[in-house]
DNA sequence: ACAAGACGCTTGTTTCTACAACTATTCCCG
DNA sequence: CGGGAATAGTTGTAGAAACAAGCGTCTTGT
C-alpha cells in the first residue's frame, strides 16, 4: 500500500455523499417494491431485463452477466421466481449445458403491474430532485465510473440499452 | 398508482447508469476490504465513524442513525466486532437503557491499517475517473438526492462531516 | 475416438440482514 | 408516588447472498 494520495476536501465531500446514497437508496427501492409487488429490487431487475429481451428469454449466463449476479445467486433467485410462476426454465436446444430463463405471462403481468410504482419512487427520490442539467451530469458521471467498475463492459448492454435513437417497442424499464 | 409520468430518454439514461453503479460499486468495495482487511464495507464504515467520534465512542442509537442501520442489524454487527476485539460495549453512565460502543486500540489500528487500501480503491474506481468539475457535480447531485432520501437529516452528520472550513485533527475517513 | 480440460449451472454451507417479539429502563401525568 | 407509554437495546428466526464444491455437457488435441 505504498503512499496513496489522500482525498482532498472536495473529493471527500463527493465521496461521503455517494456512500450515503449507496447506503440509503437500495433500501428505499427494496422497501417500495417489496411492499407493493412482493419483489426485491434485484428480482424486479431480473424480470425487467427479461421483459425487454428477445422472446422474453435469456440464457442464464447472459442474464447473470447483464445483472452482475454470480451464477449461484442467479440460480437461487430464478428458482424462487420459478416457484412463484413468474419465470420458467427450459433446456437450451443448442447447448444442453445451458438453461434458458423465460418470462411467463404471469411474470410479464407482474412487471407491468409493478413498473408504475417503481417509476414513481425513482422520480420522487432521484429524478425529480435534480435539474435537467443535473440529470445529464449524473448520466455522464455514472458512465465515467462504470468505465472503471465494468471495464470489459459486461453490464454495458444493460445500462446502454436506451442510447439509440428512435427506440422500438420498449417495455417496462428501470 | 394513478398516472405516473414515465421517464424520458435522458432520464432513463441517467437512471439505468445509476442503477448499474448501485449494483457494482458495493461489491467492489466489499471485495477489497474483505480481502485486505477482513471487513465488510459496512463494518469498516462503523469503525470509521467511531474513529472520528469524541472519545471514539458513540451510543448505539446514535451509531445506528449515522450508519442508517436498523437497531438489530447494528447490534449484531457490533457484537461480531466485539468478538474480534475491535469494539467494546460499555453501559452508558447517564442512561442505563443505553449502551456505548467504543473503538478499542486494536480497532483503531485496524482502521488505520485498512484506510489506505480503501482510499486507493475509491480513487481507482470513482474519483480518478472524474474531472474536478465532475467531482463537484457528483457532490451536488448526491446532496440533492439525499435531500429526498434522508429528509429529516438522520445521516446528515455523516455526509456533511467535512463541510466546515479548517478541519481539526481528522482521522481515517471513507 | 477418447481423454483432459473448460464451460454452464446447480446444490450445500455459512454468513449476514430484516422482521418480530421480548426485557429493562426512563418519562409522563394524574 | 404509581401505572401506562415510550425509549434503548438484545435475541430468535426466517429469508437472501457469498463462497466452495459438485455434476453433466461440450470442446480440443492427438
Amino acid at each position: 500500500m505504498d503512499d496513496v494520495p489522500w482525498l482532498d476536501r472536495t473529493q471527500l465531500r463527493a465521496w461521503v455523499r455517494l456512500v450515503a446514497v449507496l447506503e440509503l437508496l437500495p433500501g428505499v427501492l427494496d422497501a417500495q417494491l417489496r411492499r407493493d409487488a412482493g419483489l426485491t429490487h434485484f428480482e424486479y431487475y431480473v424480470l425487467a431485463i427479461l421483459s425487454e429481451s428477445d422472446e422474453r428469454t435469456l440464457r442464464m449466463s447472459e442474464l447473470a452477466r447483464l445483472t452482475n449476479a454470480t451464477p449461484p445467486r442467479l440460480s437461487h433467485v430464478v428458482r424462487r421466481l420459478e416457484d412463484r410462476g413468474l419465470v420458467e426454465r427450459l433446456p437450451c436446444p443448442s447447448d444442453a449445458r445451458s438453461t434458458n430463463a423465460h418470462l411467463t405471462e404471469a411474470g410479464w403481468k407482474k412487471v407491468v403491474e409493478a413498473a408504475p410504482g417503481h417509476v414513481r419512487t425513482v422520480r420522487e427520490h432521484v429524478i425529480d430532485a435534480l435539474s435537467g442539467e443535473q440529470v445529464d451530469q449524473l448520466a455522464a458521471v455514472s458512465e465515467a465510473i462504470l468505465g472503471r467498475l465494468d471495464p470489459s463492459g459486461e453490464m454495458a448492454a444493460t445500462y446502454r440499452r436506451f442510447d439509440e435513437e428512435p427506440g422500438a417497442t420498449s417495455s417496462a424499464s428501470g
